[in-house]
DNA sequence: AGATTACTTTACAAAGC
DNA sequence: GCTTTAAAAAGTAATCT
């Protein structure tokens, strides 16, 4: 009997910062070795860590998004990382810049396959995307958790849309209860 | 005033053209298509609809002309590919799904996947096949979907690989390519899903 | 006929067109 | 709406050997 919450897996983390200063992106793009700027394409300098591996899109206004990382803790190390890499180009950056988790996007394994057509008629075709000839996932929007679930026929699902570490939790416990009730898992 | 009037008339006329353009849209695509009158109907219904909601907003009149026309192809019993319907419509595929999941959606359509067997009838046909062999492939169909092989595969191909396959145990043979064509999918796809099938069968 | 690479879907922030 | 970034799932497709 293994829970399928226990195969939950974290595979992306998205967060936002800021450093509460104004950056010249081209001086920038400069100085910091392996920075992607081109302006034409994305007002963004791109910046990849290594380890934690992550990249960061870095803005004029000082605003950072982090994604890519694995982990909270991770997001937290990679974004240490670029606030210090800018403080050695004396950059002056907040001592502590908040940082706001946007969206979670986990892995998980339901350990039965599953039927996607009886299931969306099951869920309620309101409730329910499930385009196979454009898409093999069903997409299933919860609102409790707020989160957005892609099933597959093999039982294994991704969760997204989550800003909490608990909601993928939630949510595979919440669409287990549901097929269960539905008679289409097992 | 008189400013308000010509405008209004103005709006109208425009409001009108845009309808009649829509709607003579849906009948050429129809035609190209080959489907009945009665699913221009109901495409047409579908997109007065999506105009009375306000879905057009933001979209083209032609790719909510095509959405409609897929989702009334769909209604009817009688799908179309998105291939086929984006061969003859002057909006990309890509957008012509997202449009359709749009007014689908909204219009709470609430339309069931797509039945592979809904498109043997058509395929098989084209391809000159019997009566008999048309009837094993939907029964193929039957018995590997029930045995969920179904699950995430596309209509056309899993309706494809058992065409295929039907053709080879009824002696009409069709080679990978031919069906290939008809159904707008590769031979690696007819190639993959045939194996299931006959898995499934219980032949090998 | 493989193998590889790439694209489809979901969520989210950022600044600017 | 779009642009860019990241990652998973599984199916389909194009291209090369």
């Amino acid at each position: 009997m293994t829970d399928p919450a226990d195969s939950i897996e974290i595979q992306n983390v998205v967060a936002s910062t800021g450093i509460g200063q104004e950056l010249d992106l081209e001086a920038l793009a400069e100085d910091l070795p392996g920075a992607d700027f081109n302006p034409d394409n994305f007002p963004g300098l791109v910046y990849r860590t290594q380890e934690p591996k992550a990249a960061a899109l870095i803005f004029r206004s000082g605003k950072i998004v982090c994604t890519g990382a694995k982990s909270i803790d991770d997001v937290h190390e990679a974004l240490g990382i670029i606030f210090e890499k800018l403080r050695g180009l004396s950059i002056p950056v907040e001592e502590d810049p908040e940082i706001t988790v946007q969206n979670i996007v986990s892995s998980a394994d339901l350990g039965h396959q599953l039927n996607l057509n009886a299931l969306a008629i099951g869920l309620g075709l309101e409730d329910v995307e499930y385009e196979p000839e454009q898409f093999p996932g069903l997409v299933y929007r919860m609102d409790e958790p707020d989160v957005v679930i892609l099933l597959f026929g093999s039982g294994k699902i991704v969760i997204t849309g989550g800003k909490r570490t608990d909601d993928a939790e939630e949510a595979v416990e919440e669409i287990v209860e549901r097929i269960e009730a539905l008679g289409l898992l097992g | 005033r008189l400013r308000k009037w010509q405008e209004r008339i103005r709006t109208k006329d425009a409001g009108e053209r845009n309808l009649q353009f829509a709607l003579s849209e849906i009948d050429r695509m129809a035609s190209a298509l080959g489907v009945p009158r009665s699913v221009r109907e109901v495409a047409s219904v579908i997109y007065r609809r999506a105009l009375k909601e306000d879905l057009i907003r933001g979209r083209s009149i032609e790719g909510v002309a095509t959405a409609a026309l897929y989702a009334a192809c769909r209604q009817e019993g009688i799908p179309r590919s998105l291939d086929e319907v984006a061969e003859v419509s002057r909006v990309e595929q890509k957008e012509i799904g997202r449009t359709y999941r749009y007014i689908s959606q909204e219009l709470g359509l609430e339309l069931k996947p797509v039945d592979p067997k809904q498109f043997v009838p058509r395929f098989a046909s084209a391809l000159g096949l019997s009566e008999e062999t048309q009837a094993k492939a939907t029964e193929i169909i039957d018995v590997s979907a029930e045995q969920g092989l179904l699950s995430g595969k596309s209509p056309t191909g899993f309706a494809a690989a058992a065409i295929y396959a039907a053709s080879l145990l009824c002696n009409e043979k069709k080679t990978q390519r031919e069906v290939a064509d008809v159904a707008q999918v590769t031979e690696v796809t007819i190639r993959n899903r045939y194996q299931e099938q006959i898995e499934a069968m219980g032949f090998r």
